[in-house]
RNA sequence: CGGGGUGUAGCGCAGCCCGGUUAGCGCACCUGGUUUGGGACCAGGGGGUCGCAGGUUCGAAUCCUGCCACCCCGACCA
């Protein structure tokens, strides 16, 4: 965009939304807190679907539907969970309108109220379990491994595009399983697909840990999460994966006769992504230039844009962009030849850095002479005159550098950003400082985790996995800990 | 729901304090021409219930009252 990342916060909030209007991907909808997504920006929630997807039917799953309705005696069968997501959802209450008797256009027709409310669904557990009560009869029935990609709406009091907004998408895992262990081990696994997706694919590293009570889903036994760093210096919690015990088997009353011929509760899982992601690669890679996309979910990989004074130009031009195009699309790769004349080549070049196209190649009648192309890649904006049948080649090659480097400068922006502390002073002078995680000693308790938020507005990220143990005293309590655990302000 | 801010052409804004021709600028758009290796230039042109409603006034984008919408910061959350 031309416009240095700002280092405020309130600035890069307007950065950011002026980032997703020009880079095309989203604008705000007048429904209030909701988000129109816009072609291009739908184009690379689509990548991360059908890689996701992929994943999901690699461990096992299959994709089903379920209402996006829910009933409201339902949602509140479960005591946690109805009080976690309570004050966050749209109800309806009536399903007919009619004209107005005073010809003020239309009104509820009070006549059409609804014997039971019904929520739009926040989440889908409710539904889900109550469905499974009917599917679950034997051992032999389980495990049910379902996903299911939706709409959710959590009517949020402040919203932001992306990253919290009234109606967003999301893929939601519904599991049931005869034994603690298998349920304990597909909440892990599904922990590990995400942590996966979004190092590999998005390019962000991220932190794997286990949340605390206070920030556990509601409803939920244990919840393990995936924490990326923004480059604001803000946390972002890009995935959740729960281990539900038996707590809806119990609410919906799904049972299960053993193998010893026993009727058991039946153990559970759920987890979810959401179009934040979308939100988390924005605020990782983009530059002072725009969005910038690892290769693997670029919907275009190669622009080519021609430079052409005259039309017998254009024509050589456009023969040698039409080859290159062919080739690298046989290759797998998807490749846009941009042949308006009504754009001039600064302004093409200009745009599709703001949306993120990994490798420009540019064509002009000095490689006409000389049989060369340059080659421009996005993430470092580096640019090299090379021969042209140097292009299949150069080509993958160049995207997986890109895809490479793109994770290795976020991971090493992260590593920067991670700072041990050990008095509670030193931790709110990082915070307030340069930001991002601090790794702090910690009393365990609700109590403290609460007053350091309301001091500090930083959360308990999560306890990582394998986190190293240390003896140490809690930095707020001066209790003795055991471990670090990862401290942050976040989104 | 609290605090701050903004509503004027598709987008970004000036004008408002101190009321007064026909409401202006940049970008974008249309026409013609010259251009094309980093967001071209010249000339001409089109586009406005000044957020909405009421009030004050000979006269309101400008002053007053009420309402609405959006943005940012908090509380809530993925």
């Amino acid at each position: 965009m031309g416009k240095a990342i700002p280092t405020r916060e309130e600035d890069y909030s307007e950065w950011y939304n002026e980032l997703v209007r020009k880079a095309d991907l989203a604008e705000h909808s007048a429904v209030r807190g909701c988000m129109v997504i816009k072609p291009y920006g739908f184009s690379i929630w689509e990548k991360m679907q059908a890689a996701l997807d992929k994943m999901f039917k690699d461990t096992g799953h299959t994709n089903a539907y379920f209402p996006l309705f829910i009933p409201k005696s339902y949602l509140s069968k479960e005591a946690d969970h109805v009080e976690g997501f309570a004050k966050e959802c749209a109800v309806v209450t009536h399903y007919r309108l009619k004209n107005d008797a005073d010809g003020k256009g239309v009104v509820v027709d009070p006549e059409a109220k609804l014997e039971e409310e019904l929520i739009v669904r926040p989440t889908s557990e409710t539904v889900i379990w109550s469905t499974y009560r009917n599917w679950v009869q034997s051992y032999r029935d389980l495990p049910i491994l379902v996903n299911q990609w939706a709409n959710i709406v959590r009517w949020e009091m402040r919203t932001r595009m992306f990253l919290r907004t009234a109606e967003f998408l999301w893929q939601e895992g519904h599991t049931a399983h005869a034994t603690k262990n298998e349920a304990v081990a597909e909440t892990r696994q599904m922990l590990d697909v995400y942590a996966d997706f979004v190092e590999n694919f998005m390019a962000v590293p991220v932190i794997k840990g286990v949340k605390t009570e206070n920030e556990r889903f509601a409803g939920a036994v244990d919840t393990y999460c995936i924490e990326a760093l923004m480059q604001d210096g803000k946390a972002l919690q890009a995935g959740t994966s729960h281990f539900l015990g038996q707590n809806f088997a119990k609410a919906f009353d799904v049972k299960f006769s053993n193998k010893e011929g026993k009727l058991d509760l039946v153990w559970g899982t759920s987890w979810g992504v959401s179009t934040r992601l979308m939100g988390a690669l924005i605020m990782t890679h983009s530059d002072d230039d725009g969005l910038v996309l690892p290769p693997k979910l670029a919907p275009i990989h190669v622009v080519i844009v021609p430079i052409f004074k005259k039309p017998e130009e254009f024509e050589a031009i456009s023969d040698k962009a039409e080859a290159i195009k062919k080739s690298l699309s046989a290759q797998g790769f998807s490749v846009k030849f941009d042949n308006r004349d009504t754009h001039k080549p600064g302004w093409k070049f200009a745009e599709y850095e703001l949306k993120g196209v990994p490798i420009r190649i540019a064509i002009g009648p000095r490689d006409l002479e000389n049989g060369t192309v340059e080659v421009a890649r996005r993430d470092t904006k580096e640019k090299q005159t090379v021969n042209l049948d140097a292009l299949d080649t150069l080509v993958p090659q160049l995207l997986e550098e890109i895809q490479t480097n793109l994770y290795e400068r976020a991971k090493k922006f992260r590593e920067e950003k991670m700072t041990k502390v050990d008095s509670y002073e030193q931790f709110k002078e990082v915070l307030d400082g340069k930001g991002g995680f601090v790794l702090a000693h910690w009393d365990g308790t609700n109590e403290t985790e609460d007053r350091i938020k309301e001091e500090t507005k930083a959360t308990i990220r999560c306890i990582p996995l394998d986190n190293e143990q240390e003896e140490g005293v809690c930095i707020y309590s001066g209790k003795p800990s055991k471990q670090r655990v990862v401290f942050a302000r976040a989104y």
